[in-house]
DNA sequence: CTTCGGCTGACGG
DNA sequence: CTAACGCCGTCAGCCGAAG
């Protein structure tokens, strides 16, 4: 019996949560963002509502570009910790419905419903319906779903009808489904793989499927090449499960002005550390790892990384190690740097760490 | 040989 | 003035060193 697995994408999501707190923005432009600590329009676009869309505003886009673009609009700074509250309500909505349930990201959640629809595509429909309707009932926000037999094709057909969308491609559709349509629609194929594949001569999946997989291995790498290889067939084998816990936890931030004084630099990343300690308390493991996260006046960013021999998660392992990094980042690169970060990986239980440091 | 550490870059929300 | 520009997180690739 093939898998029946949803996508379920809340439309606009951080500019979905303004509108329900302020119905004054109601049929009007409005362009959530993330202002920089420069001041003025400094920073970018993290999510414009489909008005704004209609304007040409994006995601990612400088914010002073979006003024040139939707003069008009409403721009209001992102309140992520409230969007995150606001998140966490409408996902546990979801897991309500699921057989299991996936987590992507803070909009963004797969379903598998196979055994509560026994494989049927129609009954999916009707609980994708009542979802829709749920999650707007109870939250105000409204949402895009899409239905396949994997996570590749219910992404896909979940992006083919925003906002408030419902598509569904059944097994036997698949093929004609992808055929007609741009690679780039295909996850994980960017700017980058985009262009490797047009340079090809291959701008619909049709083609990518004529395509030997060793050929595509190496213009893209082993793992890209065998997945687009899969994915241009429609098959995609990736299980519907919980996530775990996070593998890392960072803070970056951009400086008032770009510098490379030591001074003004520590003062920034204590901060940063204090808040990603915060975090690491939160959490019942140690870090191993420390990295020290440039971005350069010309946005080219670099990284300084130092592994421990056992797990810490005291703050002054994260500032000492952070600023041993940064010291010696300095004196190995010249020029100027526009933002600064840092971030703790490698998480270990701390329970045996006392026995193995008696030596 | 495999694994780890360090780093970069692509990608996505 | 050779474009502008946040803040996350994941994964893969590559290289050299270590086991």
């Amino acid at each position: 019996m093939s898998r029946v697995v949803l996508l379920i994408d809340l439309d606009a999501f951080y500019a979905s949560v303004e509108e329900r707190e302020d119905p004054e923005l109601k049929g009007k432009a409005v362009v959530v963002c993330m202002f920089s600590a420069r001041g003025g329009d400094s920073g970018a676009v993290a999510t414009p509502n489909y008005r704004a869309r209609e304007a040409g505003v994006r995601s990612g886009m400088p914010i002073s570009r979006a003024k040139k673009l939707a003069p008009q609009a409403v721009y209001l700074p992102a309140r992520r910790d409230f969007y995150r509250n606001v998140s966490e309500n409408v996902m546990e909505i979801l897991r309500g419905y699921a057989d299991s349930f996936e987590q992507v990201s803070i909009d963004e959640a797969y379903l598998d419903l196979t055994r509560s629809v026994k494989g049927n595509f129609n009954k999916a429909v009707k609980v994708a319906e009542r979802i829709k309707k749920d999650i707007l009932k109870k939250e105000g926000l409204p949402s895009s779903i899409g239905i396949g037999p994997n996570k590749l094709v219910a992404k896909i057909a979940a992006g083919m009808d925003k906002p408030d969308g419902l598509t569904l491609v059944r097994p036997e559709e698949v093929q004609d489904f992808l055929d007609e349509l741009d690679v780039k629609k295909i996850p994980g194929v960017g700017a980058r793989s985009g262009e490797i594949l047009k340079e090809h001569g291959i701008s619909l999946i049709r083609e990518l499927r004529m395509v030997e997989r060793q050929l595509l291995e190496d213009w893209l790498g082993k793992a890209r090449g065998a997945f687009l290889y899969n994915a241009s067939r429609g098959v995609d084998d990736e299980p519907v499960t919980e996530r775990g816990e996070r593998e890392q936890i960072g803070r970056i931030t951009t400086l008032e002005e770009d510098t490379r004084d030591p001074n003004m630099i520590m003062m920034q990343l204590d901060r940063l550390a204090e808040e990603v300690h915060q975090r690491v308390v939160e959490r019942r493991q140690g870090f191993r790892t420390v990295t020290f996260y440039a971005v350069m006046s010309d946005m080219k960013a670099q990284s300084r990384s130092k592994t421990l021999p056992f797990p810490k998660k005291d703050l002054d392992t994260i500032k000492q190690v952070s600023e041993e990094l940064l010291k010696s980042f300095l004196c190995e690169t010249k020029g100027n740097i526009r933002r600064v970060g840092v971030r703790v990986s490698n998480f270990e239980e701390t329970h045996g760490q006392r026995t193995l440091l008696q030596f």
